[in-house]
DNA sequence: CGAGCGATTGATCATAATCAAGCGATGTGG
DNA sequence: CCACATCGCTTGATTATGATCAATCGCTCG
């Protein structure tokens, strides 16, 4: 596989090799590796390190008290973990593996120099950071305002997106690693009724969907079910002025 | 009024005299007002500015095809939007008046010379966007996870600290100037069960509120029916270490 | 004075939660 | 190798939460 973070990153911006290869570099420690449902960093833990999600799923959780909980945003390959995080002395939600997952953690020196010496690369980090914010957003859209099912096929045109961008979706087809519990606790209904929700999209030939084999017959159909506008993901090359010239 | 900003930064560090100083002389530009449910900038737009409230209260909000409305985000007097959202080239949501507001329009040079020039004050602003963000993910738990009257209880508890952190909150007493339209579309509900889950919340003595009078006579128990918990506002001086010393 | 807006109330309907049970696949220990 | 437990998915029945529709009231403003 080619590097995801590389990949989503041109979605942005062209960076020279010399960023290329700065990035490439980025993590000089071990790769680390984690079981489904372990955690990487814990809600008022003291987070060390920016993680780089490398493969696997992993989210953004919080718990209620009472164990009521919610997916607040999933970390894919080429995910970084708050950039700037290193700020904020605790962290205030949790972040687990969904998947086996494996990561590597990079420490904060880096980005110092990161920032010194490549400010367009600097400029594709922000601009990441800017488009999870954004994603963030619609996520409080579709909670608010979208019915079931509407948020459901939102979703699911969301991940498409994301997927897309680091070449991890093709023809319509994906791996959904999730299960139907995972759904709920993103979408905030319960697990029952997103069963009910897929059986409905899938009868409308919208999805097919066995083990995590995703297929979606035609996104376009898709999106209308979900009101997705894909102008929030902001990967249409908004730092193109910036480009390196190679 | 003092400086709401200055107030607010210094709930994360000290600033030192002359970080107070280049923190008012922000926005050379003179003091523009907008009625209530005039837009300051709309989805789609491209942003020239960074904009700093500095009275009433503006929202974020994005729109779906057919008229629902959510609101994302309450804007307050001191509340800078999008220091960074010169990064992106078009907005992905509108930002609008929900009181008649003063606001001014803070041109990116200015940031420039501040990062430069000013590191800690620097710090203080990426930690208020972190802030933001932290607050946007508990609207996501808040959407997702709690009921009709938690959503609200929780709201209020979250404005009065904000305001608290502003010193536009005393004794449990705030000016609300919302209308229940506005909550309906912040927490996902409709405008008649607002009215409703307002009654009960009053009729069990958590508020008070006539007109833009709003009383909370016990917030510890307010925050108890909201499962509020106020670590993800980092109001607790976490940049201490930076502190200035003078 | 009439229009418009926000708040309020009642009645009815729709969406989704909850409770309960069963199924199939997987994995584990005796 | 089988018995058993667990987990995720599925289905049906019932209940609860909240939406929708409709009407009224008070207030402000032109």
């Amino acid at each position: 596989m080619q590097n995801a973070l590389l990949l989503k990153y041109e979605k942005f911006v062209r960076l020279s090799a010399a960023e290329r290869a700065a990035l490439m570099a980025l993590t000089p420690g071990a790769k680390k590796r984690l079981r489904a449902k372990e955690d990487i960093v814990r809600e008022g833990a003291a987070p060390q390190f920016v993680y780089l999600i490398v493969s696997g799923w992993a989210c953004r959780y919080k718990t209620l008290e009472d164990g009521r909980r919610q997916i607040i945003a999933f970390l894919l390959p080429g995910d970084l973990c708050d950039l700037n995080a290193l700020v904020l002395r605790t962290m205030d939600h949790s972040i687990g593996a969904l998947t086996d997952v494996e990561y590597v953690e990079a420490p904060k020196k880096v980005f110092d120099q990161i920032a010194a010496e490549y400010p367009r690369l600097m400029q594709a980090m922000i601009w990441d950071g800017l488009v999870s914010a954004s994603i963030q957003r619609e996520w409080t859209v579709n909670l608010g305002q979208r019915t079931a099912s509407e948020r459901m096929a939102h979703l699911f045109c969301e991940i498409y997106h994301r997927l897309q961008a680091i070449e991890m979706a093709h023809d319509g087809r994906i791996i959904l690693p999730l299960t139907q519990i995972d759904l709920a606790d993103t979408v905030g209904i319960s697990a029952v009724h997103v069963n009910r929700i897929l059986q409905d999209l899938r009868a409308r030939g919208l999805i097919q969907w066995r083990n995590a084999d995703f297929f979606i017959p035609d996104l376009q159909a898709l999106m209308r079910v979900g009101l997705f506008n894909p102008n929030y993901l902001h990967f249409d090359r908004e730092g193109a002025h910036l480009d390196a010239n190679e």
